[in-house]
DNA sequence: GAATTTCTGTGCGCTATCGAACTTAGTAGT
DNA sequence: ACTACTAAGTTCGATAGCGCACAGAAATTC
């Protein structure tokens, strides 16, 4: 198994990915890390590897809402394209792993120094908002089973595994429905063989079958994404 | 009544302000006019004057929803800050009036140009996307009548008069409800005396009532805005 | 191995909203 | 004045999801 590299960073100029590497750090998240805050400034900016990280609306304690994921296709703290170093979401840990972590300040340099990481920060933090309208309506008009069928989905494919640990607890606050919401829906993909859990570990069996049971959401951000950045 | 002008470019230096003055074109917006088109490449970006513009996800052809209202106090087509001439929503007339357009390249070499104004737009940028999550749970979580009341009072601000012109089917697209939903909806406001409205016409009577009745959203997304942009 | 905590399954009444239809009331056209 | 249209009011059954509560099952702690 070839080591999981951030995808941003491969697509830079030598020359500029290896300005990027020497200011990171290989760092390792634990599963609810939390590594910004909404509103707050931030210190380091992330590129995750083997993790990935939620980005989470709060409206209240018991309020909340995922907008986001990022795993190896992106980084977290792009709003510095635009001199900000606050994020508009918690971003939290959601699968354990490893990713590369800068300062803010080295960061801020980078983007000038590099006009490739410049260009490359800019559009993913452009596919990244234009995600936001896509999951609001999805939100709002599709159902619970096929949002969470949309949700394992985006998830299977920043894990880089078949099976990830959540609770069905966690899953009700990213999708903000009720827990034993969850659990009927999670039933029934597991009825249907599409998944397979039990206390808090889920092993997707049949991608094929997921994104049947999925809304089209799924497939229409994979697009934008690869549009956008190849 | 002095004349409306457009906040962003008001807070630029007098020579950005000149520059930026001398590019643009005093152009009147029809209400319903489409200013850009989701995933597509848009020619021109506004700074609403008197006229003000929604943001609208399309998820298909019965299914939108508002994600922001842009008036006077900000500019459509931000996102060539990030040098990107897409937008990821349809940018539709809501409010008839005068705005200054720019041609999207005249735009790119000003921000090139003139500091202060890549820092305006930029921090626009940043306030806009931060309220989309605050927009999806406001959405997600809100009751139809407090995010009638918070739409009103958006509008309110915007449309610089008491009262504006809407049909009940226009609204429920930007809430992303049944149109009948909204005849409630509107129907308890009025009898409560904070609107009154016939055949596509609203006005505004009670303004510290309708925030009572609106979500904690509407103040919220204010004071953001004013945070960032003073 | 007993006690406690965490995770999941399930049931029940409730409510906001939906989809669809039909009615009433203004407005505009000729 | 008659017609046609558009906006708004209202009803009705259906339903997805809510809040809450309780119970079983697996893991963890002592």
């Amino acid at each position: 198994m070839p080591p999981i590299t951030n995808k941003l960073i491969d697509g830079l100029s030598e020359k500029s990915r290896s300005l990027v590497l020497n200011r990171c750090k290989l760092v390792s998240l634990e599963v609810g890390e939390i590594l910004c805050e909404p509103e707050q400034r931030f210190l380091y900016a992330y590129f995750p590897l083997s993790s990935f990280i939620s980005l989470l609306a709060l409206l209240n304690a018991r309020q909340t809402l995922e907008m986001g994921l990022i795993g190896n296709e992106g980084i977290l703290g792009s709003t510095l394209v635009l001199g900000v170093d606050r994020s508009a979401m918690q971003g939290v840990v959601q699968g354990a792993g490893d990713a590369l972590r800068l300062t803010v300040t080295d960061l801020r340099q980078l983007l000038q120094e590099c006009p490739d990481l410049h260009r490359t920060v800019a559009n993913y933090l452009f596919v990244l908002m234009s995600q936001l309208p896509r999951s609001s309506a999805c939100i709002h008009f599709h159902h619970i089973k096929a949002r969470l069928a949309r949700w394992l989905l985006m998830s299977h494919d920043r894990a880089h595994a078949d099976h990830f640990n959540i609770t069905h607890q966690d899953i009700a606050n990213i999708l903000g429905v009720r827990r034993s919401g969850v659990t009927v829906a999670a039933g029934a993909l597991q009825k249907r063989h599409l998944i397979n859990y039990s206390r808090g570990e889920i092993e997707i069996l049949d991608r094929k079958g997921l994104e049947e049971a999925s809304c089209e959401c799924y497939s229409a951000v994979k697009s934008d994404y690869t549009q956008m950045l190849g």
